[in-house]
DNA sequence: ATACTTTGTTACGAAAAGTAACTAACTTAA
DNA sequence: TTAAGTTAGTTACTTTTCGTAACAAAGTAT
């Protein structure tokens, strides 16, 4: 029972946006195209799975785009579209937040 | 091997914001403070189990506040602390871009 | 005492994520 | 002409998280 005036959009937007890994891999690629190795090892402890398993998600959601460039050896470069690069605002908002207000680990004093 | 930048603040930051219905419950709590029926009842198919084990999480993250009012029925009331509503700017950026680029499945056309 | 409400918890099966080893295509080195 | 290396994945298997449904504590109303 839906007795909210949730809207769908905001639900589905939600929905792609949190998916664990999502939120970093667009965050690595707004510095800039790059291929699938430099992404990999851009975020600590992504394996090539679920990297792989993201992308594809993201790419069939409109917000990654995936070139082949047929070189030796081939190169694949993963890049924001304009759907993508409009999520940008909202990356930079959640590291502001966390700058201000997320406390790590180590600083946590109970 | 993490050879990038990458803040822990921020990976923790999107770490909590980005776990399943995180982000849905927070919306919620942004109209104010409310009971665990109400959430229940807004937030579509969100199970009980799950509501109280994500607002358990992100009350250990102070980003909620929970009131117990030993009232008739016992009343809890679960709210936004300051840390959970510097998060409004995120959530309006993704109500923003929702409606801007999210293509609901009856809008795709293949 | 019994039934009802709110706020949960427990138990269990299903889905998603994590780990590690393997594949395909093409290259350079021996 | 093997052999080993690189990039971009895939497959098989384990662990964690999620989803469903039934149950429980605390209190009120009947």
């Amino acid at each position: 029972m839906d007795t909210s005036s949730l809207c769908p959009r905001f639900e589905k937007g939600m929905q792609i946006l949190s998916k664990r890994w999502s939120g970093l891999i667009i965050h690595q690629l707004l510095a800039g195209p790059q291929r699938f190795c430099t992404i990999e090892s851009a975020l600590p402890s992504i394996s090539g799975r679920l990297l792989s398993e993201r992308l594809k998600d993201l790419e069939q959601e409109g917000i990654v785009k995936r070139d082949v460039y047929p070189e030796t050896p081939v190169r694949i470069e993963y890049s924001l579209t304009d759907k993508g690069r409009a999520i940008e605002p909202i990356i930079r908002g959640i590291e502001a937040w966390s700058q201000a207000w997320v406390k790590l680990e180590a600083e946590v004093q109970a």
